[in-house]
DNA sequence: TCACTCCTCAAGTACTATCTTGAATATAGA
DNA sequence: TCTATATTCAAGATAGTACTTGAGGAGTGA
């Protein structure tokens, strides 16, 4: 067998793990599970298409080597190979940022206007819980949060939110965060707890972010 | 327009970029285009296609913001976007190198059994430049090695080699390097220098991850 | 302006991807 | 063993991708 057809072969291969990135349902996907491990029940809800075909699309996950599984009774759950899976799926969406023309037009679409959402930086926030002098709110699913979080931080699904903004401290910032920086959650968080009064800002990523950088993070007892 | 359909868009953007590397060929170029600028005649022998075929998946790559182009004359050369591009092909091989079952299989095919040749580190190589006792050959193609090369390197492309052997000092240790960790240059460039009775090493990667991690350079003057 | 070079575009063919629907499989609990 | 639940598999319609060949543009230099 010729270098050309090997070498052809080999970057295939590379070729395939960024085909299995290369649609919009199964990057949803990842971004979901880099929260943490779901089921493909759960996962059907959140990129809002049938079991299926979300089963479809996490097998082309799996043989890309991107996903991997673990059954707990009738119940399959997924979770990214590795926090390699985590630094890609970052990366990718650095590059689409920087140079992919109508990524700014999209996120503004879905998120709306960020410019008067203030933001804080992981360092600083961790430096603020060390401190005392802030709250720290999770506003992803119970599920997510039972699956890893930031440490100390409160779950309030973003859902149910103004109902629990009262059983908040009252003078202290709070700062929201949910699953990255195209995730709407922390957003919807913080334009509510400012209607109402409150000094809110969101964090400049989310938890998987969080998690990289190895600052402290807790998980629900098993 | 609904959040879901503005969400699906905004994650269908991020797909496309992940498509434009899901392609052998167009993995290739990404590879070459690390290395620096080069022009479409130059690209389509490096990935073994025809000039149109070559074009047209260079069109791809720079309609997902991947790559931009400058024209010099009657060529057109293509770079890499940015380095954040290069980060993210480096995310992919990793992850492809960690969780792709075939990679180890089709690596060890095209660049042969690694076990017997010694690398050197980014960090070690750096200190024994700056101490002077070693010989740093760069054996790209002189193109590559014109638009960037490690500081102190000496160009002498990989079919050149065998007949510049007797110029290089004896005495002194000669690391090789090449494109990358898939790239086949150094191998051959270290097996050569070992049967000749050199003491010979490659550079655990190549010359895009020397650059990314802000070690000198050096280009030709222009 | 003309011929030349380099690159892109268009048309055509074979192959691959995405989603839907309905059936098949695997485990849990009665 | 039987039924219910969770997931995967299979078939099929539609659309998109990858490559080839040949024509079309854009710049260069006589």
């Amino acid at each position: 067998m010729g270098d050309r057809q090997v070498k052809d072969q080999l970057f295939d291969a590379f070729g395939e793990v960024a085909k299995a990135l290369g649609n919009g349902r199964r990057a949803e996907l990842i971004d979901v599970l880099a929260q943490g491990e779901r089921h493909v029940d759960e996962l059907s809800g959140e990129i809002g298409h049938s079991v299926a075909n979300t089963s479809f699309h996490l097998r082309a996950l799996a043989n890309a080597g991107l996903v991997t599984t673990r059954r707990d009774g009738t119940r399959i759950y997924y979770r990214l190979a590795s926090t390699r899976v985590s630094d890609l799926w970052a990366a990718l969406r650095d590059v689409a940022a920087a140079h992919h023309e109508q990524i700014d037009r999209l996120a503004i679409a879905y998120l709306g206007d960020r410019t008067r959402l203030e933001q804080i930086g992981r360092a600083e926030l961790a430096e603020r819980i060390a401190a005392g002098d802030v709250v720290v709110v999770d506003v992803r699913p119970a599920a997510e949060h039972a699956a890893g979080h930031i440490a100390g931080a409160r779950s309030i699904p973003i859902n149910q939110l103004a109902a629990k903004v009262k059983d908040l401290p009252a003078g202290v910032e709070v700062v929201a965060y949910c699953r990255g920086p195209y995730c709407v959650f922390a957003d919807d968080a913080v334009r509510l707890l400012l209607r109402r009064g409150r000094t809110a800002r969101r964090l400049e990523d989310g938890f998987p972010e969080w998690q990289r950088a190895e600052l402290p993070i807790e998980t629900a007892a098993s």
